[in-house]
DNA sequence: AAATCGGCTTGACAAGCATCAAATAGAAAG
DNA sequence: CTTTCTATTTGATGCTTGTCAAGCCGATTT
């Protein structure tokens, strides 16, 4: 854990380190652009902020102005239905975008909630529009940001809608590590930033339940689990777990 | 039940009634635009489409090209997983716009199959990106369908992560009833143009689950079901049943 | 009118996960 | 170093929903 004294959260600070220089360019929203467009990105993208753990990148009802990236740490993602329901929509790692489901109702329809120490850039987002009337791949490219969004959103419906707790985690671990592995980490060992229950949350399951399946595949050797920290011993069977109930 | 005369599949047809004329402006795509980028979106849409109760709008795999509007009708969308896995991600009346999961690919990952005889407006979507590209309202306007299409998704996934089978079915039917009365229908009477398995699928429940809260609901008299013909009797008390385990 | 077929309903039973409860481990605070 | 607190693990039990099976209904065909 890095130690950084205590940042008011709203603290806005403008870091150097361009798009076009920046180590995720290629996951994040500068992936694949012409030299051009992408010096204009960087024009647009001048904010970053910092978030200690804990603290709030967005909270549901704030008036959506722009999109985040997260540019290093991690983020989960809290819907708070009007009954009082909560459920984690997502957790965010570094290059990825936050955010988009705020454009329809121009608010922020959920929290971003920092689960360690983070950096986001901030995305203007009518700025970004006005962008990419002009830079054609720019808007192929945040067209395609959305639409992954959508298609990462219905894996997840089809996973709460038919698969039994263990495919579940299966699949949630998996997917992490592939998500580590485009990063340049280890795909097998790493530390999870969320508590059970969160991941239970975001599975749809009790965090008990989370626990136990941790602990059944800890004890077929499919992984090593200790606290947070995560080895993945056995991927071709985690990934066989997942495509059982065909 | 129409009874028009069996259409090949892929039949083309280019029937008139623009964009700037349809009754479902207000719904669609061209919702809230000034005349001018309305006629230009009059001039990009021109080929419509019919399908024929079972037939596809698009199939899982094919090249994504366009979007595709009902324009009458009803469609359910379907993904078929690697292992096998099928579930129904969504239903799609009169207004709504389906395929914009193809674009993160370039290739549509699911099945669009039509419940009924309906007809869709095709969208090529890389001259819609170029006429919002001049166009800023249409511009915002397509953002704001991506996002809404995240929302909606969302609050499936929060649906099925957290309601159980009586939230689910209460859930679905209030959204039903809800589009329906957006599209000037009774909210309160209409068909399922969907089995009890395609609910099911949708909702993450076994179709004999459906039949047994439709079943139940009918017996506490909050609503009437006689095959797929569904009156709502009781709103407030459906609304009371998907708040209760907040 | 009888037969057939797909979709739906209902019952009996079992499996999977939630719930409740208690114990443990680690981290943070005193 | 001890205390406190939170996160996690594990066990016992029960509810919810899935599974399997049989019968029914309505539409269409013969």
């Amino acid at each position: 854990m890095t130690e950084l004294k205590a940042v008011p959260e709203l603290d806005h600070v403008a870091l150097r380190s361009a798009c076009s220089k920046c180590n995720l360019r290629e996951l994040c929203l500068p992936s694949g652009l012409p030299e051009e467009e992408l010096d204009q990105l960087d024009k647009l993208i001048r904010v970053r902020r910092s978030c200690r753990k804990g603290e709030h990148a967005y909270r549901a009802g704030d008036p959506f102005e722009s999109l985040y990236a997260v540019r290093a740490g991690f983020f989960k993602t809290n819907l708070l239905n009007e009954d009082g329901r909560d459920q984690v929509t997502g957790f965010h790692m570094a290059g990825e975008v936050m955010g988009l489901d705020g454009i329809s109702a121009d608010r922020h329809p959920c929290d971003a909630v920092a689960l360690e120490d983070s950096e986001l850039c901030v995305i203007p987002f009518s700025r970004l529009e006005e962008l990419t009337r002009e830079a054609p791949s720019l808007q192929r490219h945040l067209h395609k940001i959305m639409s992954r969004e959508i298609v990462s959103d219905q894996s997840v419906m089809m996973l709460l809608g038919s698969m039994r707790a263990e495919e579940r985690l299966a699949a949630f671990l998996l997917n992490l590590s592939q998500r580590m592995t485009a990063r340049g980490y280890s795909p097998s060992e790493f530390y999870l930033r969320m508590t059970r229950e969160e991941i239970g949350s975001y599975l749809g399951l009790k965090l008990e339940t989370v626990s136990r399946v941790f602990s059944r595949f800890q004890n077929e050797a499919l992984i090593a689990v200790q606290q947070k920290h995560i080895r993945i011993l056995d991927i071709p069977k985690l990934r066989k777990i997942v495509g059982q109930n065909c």
